[in-house]
DNA sequence: TCCCTGTCTGTAAACGTTTGCATCCCTGGG
DNA sequence: CCCAGGGATGCAAACGTTTACAGACAGGGA
């Protein structure tokens, strides 16, 4: 029954059953393997007939290429390298999502590599052209490669896109963080609050935190705008988490005269400052509204008030894009994707 | 400058500025081109001052090997494929943390494929055999591949490791279900609590959820050890997220005798709970005790009681497993791991 | 009839490694 | 002094494709 059988019957060492090649379709089929790729791939200057007699016998022995050797011989790798600090976070492990459908679509196989640390960037970026061997493009999330001073072409031999960071040497897809922020906390202006707290992500950090420095711009941005006082007891860092929302919030409570909203740097953060607050006692909106950002996954069934940061759509964008790259395309200019505000249940008016 | 140069000297056809290979490497040392890949490889038999003098030659051009033809020519791909529904949900998401960072250790790529819908698992498992050529080992989480009839190893020609359940014809990593969630119940018991509700994932479902199954039997085993009644109006289903947790709870309490407890299948939908039950004007835990499942991120910052499931341990072991097997250890028998009560805040005593 | 064009096919040379086998040389024991 | 043994090296054949080039053949126009 295994159709390899009779062909190899020719040959009287009993090899070991090896996957079928294309030199074993060739025989059975009675025509040449280059006549075989091109009948596999469908490229031009194959008779019909003959086209379909290979078809019937690559099938029939259940024939599949071998990626390595079609790779060395044709030089693309098929392969899309994506590179992130972590992925157990939300952002990244979100776009990954988005950016597989696109790679899987096309044929690409999606490597991944992650950078947690500042050494692990160092190493990885020491290591880039390496990498760069093994892919066809490269999709950056949240890397701040351009960290180390060079431009992202300097690293990167191939076609790179970074999501959610600017940066030079590289198309990018990204939001404009200070406008975004600013419209956040210009909504809670508009709700009527006065005293409105900032609660920030880490200030000074490696990697370097150019999205909490925009959004903090786009804070102030909007307090000025309103000819709000500035208040530096209105503004309080932490961690990028749920506690380090939870941490900050308390601290903004404790001033003599606190807040009666926030605008939180993320959501994970939003979450913690609303348990923070429940834990001081406080009724969210009515004596505090708070208002996040991203548009987490929790932060619909939460009732959380956001800046929905649609991370999924620009990991397909990213990912159409680093293919249009590939297949030679010019470089685009960055995007910028948009961020609806999500008003939900934890704002409302001043008291 | 340009140490490839004077070798190129040679030839008088003026070829492209290409990288560097081993041939290049062989006749600047003046060396064959077999002792430089014995050199580069730190294989036995080369002399030492061969060794250093390949290895300066190969600093000095810059030398990087070419992936594919080394794997062409060893038949190694030096890649682990990961597979998992989707990565933007907890489990698989924490999971590639510590499977990524075992790999990148042992210099392994590692390739990752979703199959998010049943029609994706048809389709990739089809597709399985053109899969294995690329990697070396298959690291499955929570697939369910055996959903399709088959053992694992009937689709895979290559070393499989699950991760998150069991699986016929593969090794796995995986916590007991049904023994975790009895302790979870036991824990509400231990508080006094006498009706408990269960907030469950849907219990039919393609992918199956043996997942669910076999906590709803840990709970009924917890409830029938303890001698409680059974009470069907005591069991709501949902969705996994916040939303479905939520919409279970309010099901519940909605009952003509509502349960001073609950135990939600997953922290996500016990995050969808807690917040039903604020909407409701219940407290917890003073009006209703809340326990989770699997320690999720946002969990200690919620002050969730849960359940702990360390999966990014789990992913180290199953990462080294699979390292393991490719090196021909023999298949070891399923793991299970332990799942640590973290009592918080949102269980007390009963009312 | 002849030539030209275009389609189809085959030959063989890459692609850049790894690795089995042969060779050479050197050392030490008999 | 001879020979066995082993370390160091080189030669050349894989590995399984892709692709440049050349040849064969058919059809159509002059």
């Amino acid at each position: 029954m295994d159709g390899l059988d009779p062909a190899n019957g020719m040959t009287d060492t009993e090899a070991a059953p090896s996957r079928p090649t294309i030199k074993d379709i060739a025989r059975v089929a009675g025509v040449s393997v280059a006549t075989v790729s091109r009948a596999l791939r469908d490229l031009p200057n194959v008779a019909p007939e003959t086209r379909s007699r290979v078809a019937e016998v690559a099938a029939e022995l259940q024939y599949e290429v071998h990626p390595q050797a079609s790779r060395l011989a044709s030089g693309r790798t098929w392969t899309i390298g994506l590179v992130a600090p972590q992925f157990g976070t939300w952002f990244p492990s979100r776009a990954l999502g988005g950016i597989n459908s696109v790679f899987a679509e096309a044929g690409y196989d999606l490597l991944v590599s992650m950078m947690a640390t500042p050494h692990d960037r160092r190493q990885f970026l020491q290591e880039a052209p390496s990498f760069c061997r093994r892919v066809d493009g490269v999709v950056l999330i949240d890397t701040f490669v351009s960290a180390e001073g060079d431009a992202a072409d300097a690293f990167f031999d191939r076609p790179v896109v970074a999501v959610g960071e600017r940066l030079a040497g590289a198309s990018s897809i990204a939001i404009d963080n200070r406008k975004a922020a600013r419209r956040a906390v210009e909504h809670l202006i508009g709700l009527g609050h006065e005293r409105i707290g900032l609660v920030s992500g880490p200030g000074l950090a490696d990697p370097p935190t150019p999205v909490s420095d925009q959004r903090r711009l786009g804070y102030s941005d909007a307090i000025a705008a309103a000819g709000l006082p500035v208040d530096a007891e209105l503004t309080a860092d932490g961690e990028w988490t749920a506690s380090g929302g939870a941490y900050a919030l308390r601290r903004l409570l404790e001033a003599p005269n606190p807040p009666t909203a926030v605008f939180c740097m993320s959501d994970e953060m939003a979450f913690g400052a609303l348990r923070a607050a429940a834990g001081r006692g406080l009724a969210v909106p009515g004596d505090l509204s708070v208002i996040g950002f991203d548009d987490h996954d929790l932060a619909a069934a939460m009732g959380l008030t956001t800046m929905r940061q649609a991370v999924d759509e620009m990991g397909v964008r990213a990912a159409a894009t680093v293919l249009a790259l590939i297949d030679g395309a010019e470089p685009v200019s960055d995007i910028t994707w948009d961020v609806p505000l999500m008003v939900r249940e934890t704002t409302g008016p001043a008291g």
